[in-house]
DNA sequence: CTGAAAGCGCTTACAG
DNA sequence: CTGAAAGCGCTTACAG
């Protein structure tokens, strides 16, 4: 004898928590407590709910928990640019350290523009996530401001604050860029180029770490800087590398900004048939895919992404759960990779 | 004389739907129809509560509206792997097109293995978003149940379906392996090898393309295949070219199936002083950055990631419209790209 | 074209 | 430790 299964007309048709608690015998509340292990249930209830779950296949609805809990399993990832492995790197990671958790991770591109960038904090804060990572301290005054008024925890990735009450996870630009000079002072070479793109904070940072070491060296050569807006590519690599050539071959040593364009003045060297690093040492930044390989292996400063992405993960979820943190800032350092082009 | 304003226990503290109805003077129900823009409102309404939501900074509840409706303003999207740009283009083409809409995009990255794919799919349809983009055909038969099951619009994205009554936006890899085998045969390259990483089922369709041709023109040599399912790198281009051309130096022809083994197989021939394309002709896959750009050129085949995004995005919004679409499947093309390499 | 009622599926807050 | 009630903020379904 079968009884009709009455038609539902709205809803998921999937188990809901009531029916979970039927088929154990309990209350809605003492299930939804149960499984959410809270730990004033009874451990005999504890298992029949779990039990009961499992064989209903049941899944929360996120969105009613959302609702009823003024707060989503959501956390918002900002970042400049989904196309630079560098931003890739790191969300990967955090969505290993994540994902376990049960959170749900809302990407958001800014393509590099503040006003993007503004336009994503206040769309991702109309539904408060319960957290965010956000790249680098360079934003609108307003963007700073919604995430400072939002309450929601906010975790800032790949620079080091100035401020002591910002959580922060990232290294010095800034030595960064001092170690390159360094590097290719050591190395004997008496002028010295940075070649930047994109302008980013944490590119001009680190171009100021490098201008800085030079002037104390008393090396420093203004003209020897080219510092462009468009984005960074491997082109523009070959494109600028040229042109600074053409324009002082007496150049010896050249910092670029990151891999892309360092891989490019690597290529258009050898267009020019000028030797790497007899002729001119060439230093990268970043350590991507590709930077040990090239030909000549290239000499660059290896930055910790995943690491970034991981220790922040881990970082907003205390904060989230209202631990106490040691630090609000971590430091996890970079690490010249000194190879054949410089 | 001011009213305290009574503070709230419950809820987001954010202004409701029922706040916007009050200030407009008409019921909350009239006021979401309004804001919702359905046609049964009356025209003088529609602005009154337009005026009262702007007024109040209104932003619609989206955990209300998912539980309300049972679905999300969602839509997931699962790919292989955010480090290769091939996906990364096409996300970013997708969010360009469904963000305007309203609409939150899911990421999940399987990291090409089919049961992660597979707990993606049971992941996401667990809260049913309101459609879903994947990658390819090659998943575990419960993923592909599960999907069909749900009822979700579905988009296949990169490949061109066997059947009929799939949606899908992408190429046929297996001419464009076809192509590539054609155009070294034409050079004048007598023994042509492939090598592949990764091995996902584009990689393998291409490589069957390849193979063809080669088998039609009388000059397939099964030795002359590298097949390794270690994830594609440019390292890993570097390893494989120098052996086989250590095995087979009378190779004289090489299609690597995707741009960052032919990258590899650049720098690791000019450590060897193998000339390209003069000793050995070299094709890659994909025109990613920096195959213009590298030494040589590279030859290779220019897909259409962006636009496949951007197509199976719009293709999708019909669907999830109920609109008719004029062919389920959408064959975008590709381009072989001769450069200096092939 | 407009609205009062009910419901979506959870959790909070209050009792016991 | 457990539960009945109320509420989160929308939309669906039914009337008029």
């Amino acid at each position: 004898m079968t009884t009709p299964t009455p038609r539902k007309t709205r809803g998921t048709g999937r188990p809901t928590l009531e029916e979970v608690a039927r088929r154990a015998g309990v209350s809605t509340i003492t299930a939804s407590r149960a499984l959410r292990g809270l730990s004033s249930v009874g451990a005999e209830y504890v298992d029949r709910v779990r039990e009961a779950a499992r064989e209903l296949n049941y899944v929360a609805n996120s969105a009613a928990r959302a609702l009823a809990r003024a707060q989503s399993d959501t956390v918002a990832v900002l970042v400049p640019s989904l196309t630079n492995n560098v931003f890739t790197d790191a969300i990967e990671a955090i969505h290993t350290v994540l994902r376990p958790h049960g959170i749900e991770i809302l990407i958001g591109n800014s393509h590099y523009s503040r006003d993007a960038e503004e336009d994503l904090v206040r769309h991702y804060l109309a539904s408060p996530p319960m957290g965010m990572m956000v790249t680098g301290f360079d934003r609108t005054e307003a963007a700073r401001r919604l995430i400072d008024a939002s309450g929601v925890p906010c975790v800032y990735m790949m620079e080091l604050a100035k401020a002591e009450n910002v959580y922060c996870v990232g290294f010095s630009q800034h030595e960064a860029g001092d170690a390159v000079a360094k590097h290719l002072i050591a190395r004997g070479c008496h002028h010295n180029a940075f070649i930047a793109a994109q302008l980013d904070q944490r590119m001009l940072q680190r171009g100021e770490g490098f201008r800085r070491a030079l002037q104390r060296a008393g090396m420093h050569e203004p003209d020897l800087e080219i510092l462009t807006p468009a984005p960074s590519s491997i082109g523009l690599g070959c494109e600028l590398f040229r042109q600074i050539m053409t324009r002082r071959p007496d150049v010896d040593g050249i910092f670029l900004g990151n891999d892309d364009l360092a891989q490019g003045a690597l290529f258009e060297a050898r267009r020019m048939n000028i030797r790497v690093p007899e002729d001119v040492a060439i230093v990268g930044f970043n350590d991507l895919a590709g930077a040990a390989d090239c030909v000549p292996r290239l000499t660059t400063v290896r930055t910790p992404r995943a690491e970034m992405g991981r220790t922040a993960a881990h970082l907003l979820l205390s904060i989230m759960r209202q631990e106490s943190v040691p630090t609000p800032m971590i430091d996890l350092g970079f690490e010249l990779v000194v190879r054949e082009s410089a």
